[in-house]
DNA sequence: GGGAGTTAGTTGCATATGCAACTAAATGGA
DNA sequence: TCCATTTAGTTGCATATGCAACTAACTCCC
């Protein structure tokens, strides 16, 4: 059996794409933001996830497992923002190890002024190209594969 | 209208949790290639590519756009693997700027090895959890975005 | 209450990435 | 033919990442 047919059933396709896809879409977006004079996509990630929570603050380890970023991945994350203003690490009362990540007035308004860009960038370059109905499916089985245990 | 309530439209969901699934999937395959001391999923991929180009040999160029990868990353990537002996750098007749990337027998099977754990892989942690119908949709969706110009 | 084992977060170091500048060869007019 | 422009690929440098070692605080069990 010649190699490429090993390769080609619809959930290896499917996986292979997946790659694809990902890669494509996010060098559009990041190029977008950065013809824009936007910081990467990464740190509206964060920001999102901020501006989202409770409080407008999480936990480092909580943010970390939103994010699915490795701890000292996010260390470094976090160092580029809070050096730039846009969030800062608080002390946690009840458990002296840990710290809050917070989003600051200024990591607000940079979120803020990212969101139209950043919006119209993905709207461009992947819903365009999807019904509702398929984004809603596509919703479905990506959650389902990204909570799996196994 | 609060900040979460704006990127909840089924695009955007869908869009999110693409990033996520990506993440979370990739991180635990290469964590299988990993266990079982084989090389990053990066070097499957480029051996695959050439392992199905005609004459198991692509330009560089090629090679590239089918990985979706920049210039000088490509080249670095080619350079770790010409290094330890799983392709090689041949001239090209018709442009003398070209260069073939060439699979070598040590390439060829190395790519090999890797695929039965890779198989099962992307097998446990993305087929498992997807019909053979998602997969199809899947894959048409995600084509057809990746083949977007805009 | 006091040590063994965990957990939160950081840091050092080796490696990987992205961008812009570079070389060399091809192309396309005047 | 000859020079300006474009294209293939590489390289230097600054930045980002992953892994393993580290510190500090918490847990839990005797």
């Amino acid at each position: 059996m010649p190699t490429d047919k090993r390769h080609a059933t619809p959930h290896f396709l499917a996986w292979a794409r997946l790659l694809r896809a990902h890669k494509v879409l996010l060098e559009k977006v990041q190029a977008d933001l950065s013809a824009a004079d936007l910081p990467p996509l990464e740190w509206y990630d964060l920001l999102l996830e901020l501006d989202m929570a409770e409080g407008n603050r999480l936990r480092l380890y909580d943010l970390g497992q939103r994010m699915v970023l490795s701890r000292s991945n996010l260390t470094r994350l976090c160092d580029r923002l809070e050096k730039e203003g846009l969030i800062s690490r608080e002390q946690c009362a009840e458990d002296r190890r840990g710290l809050f990540a917070a989003l600051t007035q200024k990591g607000a308004e940079l979120r803020r002024a990212m969101w139209p860009i950043y919006k119209r960038s993905v709207e461009q370059h992947f819903s365009a190209h999807i019904s509702e109905q398929e984004a809603t499916e596509l919703a479905a089985v990506l959650l389902r594969v990204r909570n799996a245990e196994a």
